[in-house]
RNA sequence: GCACCCGUGGCUCAAUUGGAUAGAGCAUCGGUCUUCGGAACCGAGGGUUGGAGGUUCGAAUCCUCCCGGGUGUGCCA
């Protein structure tokens, strides 16, 4: 038992003794903000002074002495308007270590309701190049699985792929027209690719071409408007003159905007107009880009033709996909993709229908809300579903396979009206019980401040961000230890490489954009892996030098002693790993993992500074520092194992 | 137009969701140490949390308005 559950515990008792709902009061106790006031502080005095009109200091009062905190707190204090400041008794904090010692688990305990989540996270589409927008939901998501379970719930990861979607038309288009047959027999995915992307560039050339034109009028438009603008007089007016500027200032964003748009068109349908053999395709295929839609289309009316080359293409490109996921070690329960689901489809409109929750709107079939103005539309006016169509038949399918107490879905936060929309219709057609969270994320930026692209302006794949960050972590391996083997170096750079990128994007506040950089991901200090790393390896160092038997410091411990303060907040912060993890799951954010290992590791650092391990006083001080040695390992160890991220005992 | 999100030292980010003097890391400057792994430790400077009001014992956090930026917005996923 961490030892801030303890104290809520403890204060649950007192509480409900004074007011009907404890659980609001009993969240405000929580670690002190600032060391000097104790290790926790329970703010709840205050509030409830105000409810039974009485002074928060006479409450706290009251409460402290109704608390049974003899053998937990050796120091409480009633401090300012009535904060209740707590001192983690050493004997109870030692004996917690001890036990935290000789336990696999780190003295975390498991829940004592285990509930059931699916997990839906990375969901990159089948047949097209994962890119740099798949990372986050991929880490996040992984991070959060192995979060659960570690702490006892049941935790599902199911890849929802998109392996049913439009870009198959295109590559049975290509397949049927574009078709290197020898590239095929020799290496089909390649193949494939080069298909998706050729079909893809056809299809760009004749949308921009068809585009621009339309463009450069709204440009003109535009740039008539800035002149005439320019020459409004507004003189004298102070608010007329603001409002002008501010418009103006608008505009010419607008225009700046526009102004790549076409410089973008132009590059795309000069890239095809440059490259003969392109240029020909281009022209023998005026009508690739509806002809593309109906090769999906026919693939979803069952066209043997389509279905069998959809059959035939599926697993190679997971196969391939399956690539990434072995380099980055992360593997999923289930991967029920899109296809899965399209049999259901029918079934779910039919159902809402039937219900009387569907309305026909401009030949569409919608399910209207009350909190959107646009509805969620669940069948097109061709007959095609949506998916959000699939979106609900996954979420009856994992209801009715899984039972599931809560299902996440780690998605960008872009989506995040959709997402509403479709709890709303889930919960009006029957899940009402289950809890439905969009993890939503930020933008992975550029460092211009804007989404991170290639000099090219297309999105950055996956595979060769990977390469980059391993080769770059290859050369710091080799610089920083030149003597070790090649090998070795390969390892390391393969465990600092993929940790670097997992912690940099873990360890910031997932709601939030951020900006990605190799340099600072890979950097040997500060808040990253490879800082984490390092201090697990200095502790392997320690326990080498000094011929630990770890086995039996687990086994037959010896007393914890505090001789030097850091000692005792080493301790403390050991002992607190589990409240790190309660925390995590209260939002579903691995940064506060992140930050308490990092916090951990700074702690590490000043002991290691301060508390000779090897040199210690007495024999009984330096089995103690030992223990903590070990402790902190196997915390970092099993954090970073949460996080999807390795160690290594040299680097 | 409407809806949602964001704005925190020079830079990159935190802040346990309303708690005490807003914290880290880079960078800058200074210091420790003949290292149980220097990929270290200690210290200093640097902030009106975009601005103005309001709510209360207490606001980066909640409310209103303004400024600046982003995202989404009826048949893509």
């Amino acid at each position: 038992m961490n030892p801030l559950s303890e104290i809520r515990a403890r204060f649950s008792t007192t509480l409900s003794g004074m007011v009907d709902d404890p659980e609001n009061l009993l969240s405000m106790i929580r670690p002190a903000g600032d060391s000097k006031f104790g290790d926790y502080q329970a703010n709840c005095a205050m509030p409830l002074g105000k409810q039974l009109s009485r002074s928060p200091r006479d409450i706290a009062t009251e409460i402290c002495e109704s608390v049974q905190l003899d053998d937990l707190c050796q120091k409480i204090e009633i401090a300012g308007p009535g904060f209740i400041n707590l001192t983690i008794d050493d004997d109870w904090l030692k004996t917690g270590l001890t036990a935290a010692l000789g336990d696999e688990r780190l003295g975390v305990t498991r829940v004592t309701e285990p509930k059931t989540f699916v997990i839906d996270y990375s969901s990159p589409n089948v047949a097209k190049p994962m890119h740099v927008g798949h990372v986050r939901s991929t880490f996040i998501g992984d991070a959060i699985s192995k979060v659960l379970r570690f702490v006892g719930h049941t935790a599902i990861s199911d890849n929802h792929l998109g392996d049913w979607g439009t870009q198959f038309g295109m590559i049975i288009y290509g397949y049927k027209h574009f078709l290197n047959e020898a590239a095929y027999q020799k290496e089909p995915v390649a193949e494939l690719g080069r298909l998706y992307k050729y079909v893809r560039k056809l299809m760009d050339y004749h949308a921009a071409v068809k585009r621009l034109p339309e463009l450069e009028t709204s440009q003109e438009e535009l740039n008539s408007k800035q002149t005439e603008l320019e020459s409004t007089n507004v003189q004298g007016d102070k608010k007329a003159e603001k409002q002008l500027k501010k418009q103006l200032r608008q505009l010419k964003a607008k225009i700046g905007d526009q102004a790549e748009a076409v410089l973008a068109l132009k590059a795309k349908i000069a890239e095809v107009d440059s490259d003969s053999g392109l240029a020909e395709d281009a022209s023998a295929h005026p009508n690739i880009n509806q002809n593309a839609q109906l090769e999906t289309a026919a693939l979803h009316e069952g066209d043997a033709t389509n279905q069998g080359l959809w059959e035939e293409f599926l697993p190679l490109c997971r196969q391939d996909m399956q690539k990434i996921y072995d380099r980055l070690d992360i593997k999923f329960d289930y991967e029920l993709g899109e296809s899965f689901y399209h049999s259901e489809l029918a079934k779910v409109v039919s159902d809402l229908t039937d219900k009387g929750y569907t309305k026909e709107s401009d030949g569409a079939i919608c399910v209207f809300l009350d909190n959107h103005n646009a509805p969620m539309i669940i069948q097109k006016r061709d007959g095609a579903y949506l998916y959000s169509t699939t979106d609900l038949a996954t979420i009856k399918y994992r209801m009715e396979k899984w039972n599931a107490d809560a299902c996440l879905y780690v998605v960008d936060h872009r989506q995040s009206e959709h997402f509403e929309k479709l709890f709303d219709v889930a919960r009006l057609w029957g899940f009402d019980e289950v809890e439905l969270a969009h993890v939503a994320f930020g933008t992975v930026m550029g460092p211009d401040g804007k989404p991170y692209k290639t000099r090219s302006g297309d999105t950055v794949g996956l595979s060769g961000l990977l390469d980059e960050a391993e080769s770059r972590a290859l050369e710091i391996a080799t610089n920083q230890n030149p003597d070790l083997t090649e090998d070795r170096h390969l390892e390391i750079a393969n465990v600092i490489g993929i940790g670097g990128l997992k912690y940099a994007d873990l360890s910031h506040n997932r709601g939030s954009d951020y900006e990605f950089n190799y340099e600072k991901m890979l950097a040997l200090r500060g808040n990253t892996a490879t800082y984490l790393q390092y201090s697990f390896a200095r502790v392997q160092g320690i326990l080498r030098r000094t011929e630990a038997d770890v086995a039996s410091i687990r086994t037959n411990p010896g007393e914890f002693i505090f001789e030097n303060e850091v000692e005792r907040q080493l301790g403390l912060k050991l002992i607190r790993f589990g409240e790190a993890l309660d925390e995590v799951l209260v939002e579903y954010k691995p940064n506060v993992l992140c930050n308490y290992l990092f916090e951990l590791s700074q702690l590490f650092a000043q002991f290691f500074d301060k508390c000779s391990v090897k040199d210690a006083s007495s024999e009984d001080l330096k089995k103690s520092r030992l223990q903590l040695c070990d402790l902190t390992a196997r915390t970092i160890r099993g954090g970073l194992e949460l996080l999807g991220i390795g160690v290594l005992d040299k680097m």
